[in-house]
DNA sequence: GCCGGACCATGACAAATGTCACTGGCCTAG
DNA sequence: CTAGGCCAGTGACATTTGTCATGGTCCGGC
């Protein structure tokens, strides 16, 4: 009948998400219809059921849960909810900037899971305050596209040798990058900075 | 009456206590009587219910899942299942050699986890195979003492400098001790060479 | 037009990091 | 006892990394 909730579940531990499956089905109003491990079954599931809402992690394989949000909202008239552990200032922005309609971290009472996604469900839209506050409070990002190009590459490769080749520059102008993004940053390695450019959701 | 497992569930992240509270509570032969979001109220809480089981997370604020594991066995009669998203092959070892009775991966599907929790009460053990069957095939650490100590700090300090003040060693020699890691782990700088060894669970 | 500012790009230099060859102490096997 | 292996510890050397001064290009404002 029409007072139930019909809810999709992703997330890539299957401990987690069995657990939440079972939370949130002893809620009267609420149905889970599907579920899954990574972002593109998730997609899916979501155009084979059409739920009312989606409640995605955002941590997951093949497609985090921004980029199967943004294929979600594009194929099916829902809403959707994005949960994580480490919440990004930057990433709510992002997220937000996909028309996703809640952002919860994984430290909010188990209680209030439902309540937000009864909100979500009747159109309406919950931002955990406290990631709402740093992301107002934290700048914009300072740093510059050829630094962040810089910095993306610095996470996975070991030398500034390969950062280069990939970006077709010399070796002296990456370093250049690199160095000024940790000067804004008030890093004192590269690795420190791409962690704190990463923390921030710049990358 | 005898056949209800008294059971007590800690885990840091609020929203994934209460599912697991609520998943298990599901269970008619299982009773929830304590959780905790940190290791030293889990210690406090297992010394005043004494449950039957305890479930631990292993990555927690103030003692971690080893550290409270120890404690309560020491303190408290009771049988004690770690939890853990990375299975480090060096933690299972030392988890085995404190008397823990079951070691699960987050990536165990949530109906297995009953079933251990009923093993373990009943005097069973259970291992992850999968993590077992890594920490069999891993090789032991190859690292000397002193080389662990230069890794364990190069984790949390910048410079070289700062590691060999803290040891009180000259700086040639603990880039000697990195170097001597990185060679044996087949890294290329010192903080990947520190991040191996971590996943081993060595550090 | 042309001036100032922001960004891209480079090479030279200094400081750090990683490699190497070496010494000395301790233990064990022969 | 002594030869050889293993580990702690060191300094010299080459490579990598971070800093700096500089030049070029593109843009918006005067």
């Amino acid at each position: 009948m029409s007072g139930s909730i019909r809810l999709l579940i992703a997330d890539d531990e299957h401990l987690i998400r069995g657990a939440l499956v079972a939370l949130l089905n002893l809620e009267p109003d609420i149905e889970v219809v599907a579920s899954a491990d990574n972002g593109v079954t998730a997609v899916e599931q979501a155009i084979a059921t059409v739920p009312d809402v989606c409640l995605l992690d955002l941590e997951m394989p093949h497609a985090d849960g921004l980029e199967a949000a943004a294929r979600i909202l594009a194929a099916v008239p829902t809403r959707v909810v994005i949960v994580t552990r480490h919440a990004r200032p930057g990433v709510l922005r992002r997220a937000l900037a996909s028309k996703v309609s809640g952002f919860v971290p994984k430290s909010t009472p188990a209680e209030d899971l439902a309540h937000v996604i009864r909100d979500v469900a009747a159109g309406r839209r919950y931002i955990d305050p406290e990631i709402a506050a740093t992301a107002l409070t934290a700048e914009r990002c300072p740093l510059t596209d050829r630094e962040l190009d810089a910095l993306r590459f610095s996470r996975s490769t070991t030398s500034v040798q390969q950062i280069a080749e990939r970006l077709h520059l010399a070796q002296g102008t990456v370093r250049n990058y690199l160095s000024s993004a940790m000067t804004k940053l008030d890093a004192s390695s590269r690795h420190e900075a791409a962690e704190k450019a990463w923390q921030q959701g710049w990358i």
